[in-house]
RNA sequence: UGUUUAUAGCGGAUGAUUGCUCCGAGUCAGUUCGGGGAGGAAAGUCCGAACGUCCUUCUUUGAAAAAAGAAAAAAAGAUAGUGGGUAAUCCCCACCAGUUUGGCGGAAACGCCAAGCGAGGGAAAGCGGCACAGAGACUAUACUAGUUCCGAGCAAUUGGAGCAAAAGGUGAAAAGAGUAUGGAAGUUCUGAUUCUAGAAACAGAGCUACCAUAUACCCAUUAUUGUGAAAUGAUGUGGUGCCAAGCCCUGUCUGGCGCAAGAGCAGCCUUGAAGUUGAGAGAUUUCUUGGAAAAGUUCGCUCGCUAAUGAUUUUGGCAGUAAUGUCAAAACUAGAUAAAUGAUCAUCGUGUUAUCUGUCAAUUGAUAAAUAACAUACAGAAUUCGGCUUAUAGCUAUAAAUCAAAA
RNA sequence: GGCCCCGUAGUUCAAUGGAUAGAACGAGAACCUUCUAAGUUUUAGAUCUAGGUCCGAUUCCUAGCGGGGUCA
């Protein structure tokens, strides 16, 4: 897992991505996507806007659609979240950003490339991959 | 040797790269080092407990607030052979009645042996139900055939009131209920005889209410054996349909809610009827406004929470048919919170199939090695334990059944 | 994570333990019509699954499977 701080976690910031977000989709994933210095307006009353401007947070969300097994749940996301790590690790994502990751049914036949590359086809239109 | 079933156990290993979380130690904030990190079902949530909190009544302490301890009745729900186990249970162990299948004996009823099942109190407290069929399904009853009495009719025949459940037939079940021997009112059939010609008595055969004897079941009383359910006997002017996983009765058990329980900290917003307090206005009880407290709403964090000393785990001894108990030694064993315990790759192991080679038997089978392909299950802790139920590739052990092949 | 509720034709609903489990809408086929609609006739159910009680189960009991609701 990725670090603690990039959790997206507060129902607060969940209500802020899901009302004033975009969609990006493809095959078995989808995003949404919440550019923060576009949405100062709807900004919490307390604290430091700056410092909140260059967050970068993330969800993956896996349904019960997808299976009702847990363990397929957990091991396709693990490996969502394996690579966003990497791509985070490299420094390849954009700071100042909220990003959200929705699985479809079909996720559960795909294998870790596949998965791979269908996330950074996501963030390169979302225009948050920096590479 | 194989197959099937049941029970018990195991249920992948190593390495490389790169991560997450908890604890401890440093550093003084960048992170570094060491150690721990899913299951037999973590699942279903079907039961039971621990623990927490709330409520009712009572008792004690106390000035009070409160604290500690204990628990009844009603209602509602659960449960039900006996004995034992447990913190407790709808759980577990052993046994009993009953029952299913197979084998043996017997004319049959039934008895014996083996394996399996075994939610099984009360129907002589009451209510209710028993479709269709059938005369009748619990206040027994009369359709056919039979028979007695009173009638109608020349006669054939027919109306009414009884008797009779032994025959016919129905049904899951027919008035507790078989079997054997003997008798038997009655009734059916056959035979020949008699005469008033459709009746009588006679003989034989069949069925049978009922009676006697013997035997098996139930019930009541009673004796012996067993802790007990029960078993084995004896006695009797004894004989009551089935259903309580229908209502119900009897005995036993249960107060409600569940860690999203519950406790604490800090903040945002709203209300402000009545009461309290401050200020102001009017002027003696009205209005305006602020605060505190209270109520509601919303969003967080910490504790509960797991590094633990227990219904704990492992090993061994002893007691017990067993479940289990007890003693000794050693160990301390996940704790996340949109939810960690991983991701990727390589090698090996295990199983199945195919190919090739060797050996033994010589069609073909067994076994050993190599190569290739495929498979490698079910499934992810969320307060904690004890059970039950369900899912599970493959492997191992034990037991039983079964067919096939070889000797 | 806890606690509740519900499963009957394709859909919405019935059925007191007792024929062959019904009704409406829909679907298929045929007739009617020049064709369509309407109309007429007709066809098709594993009562969610598996055990048990009972002579007999959609109904009663037990276990599972599926679906839904609610609690900070």
């Amino acid at each position: 897992m990725y670090n603690k701080e990039n959790h997206l976690t507060k129902v607060r910031d969940f209500n802020l991505i899901l009302k004033h977000g975009y969609w990006v989709n493809n095959q078995f994933l989808s995003l949404k996507v919440l550019e923060l210095a576009k949405n100062e307006a709807y900004f919490p009353s307390t604290g430091d806007v700056d410092k909140f401007k260059k967050q970068l947070k993330l969800a993956v969300n896996i349904g019960l659609k997808v299976s009702k097994k847990a363990v397929v749940r957990n091991r396709a996301k693990r490996q969502v979240v394996e690579i966003l790590r990497e791509l985070m690790s490299r420094g390849a994502i954009q700071a100042g950003y909220y990003l959200f990751f929705v699985a479809k049914p079909n996720i559960k036949e795909k294998s870790f490339a596949e998965i791979s590359e269908e996330v950074k086809v996501l963030l390169k239109r979302a225009k948050v991959l920096s590479e």
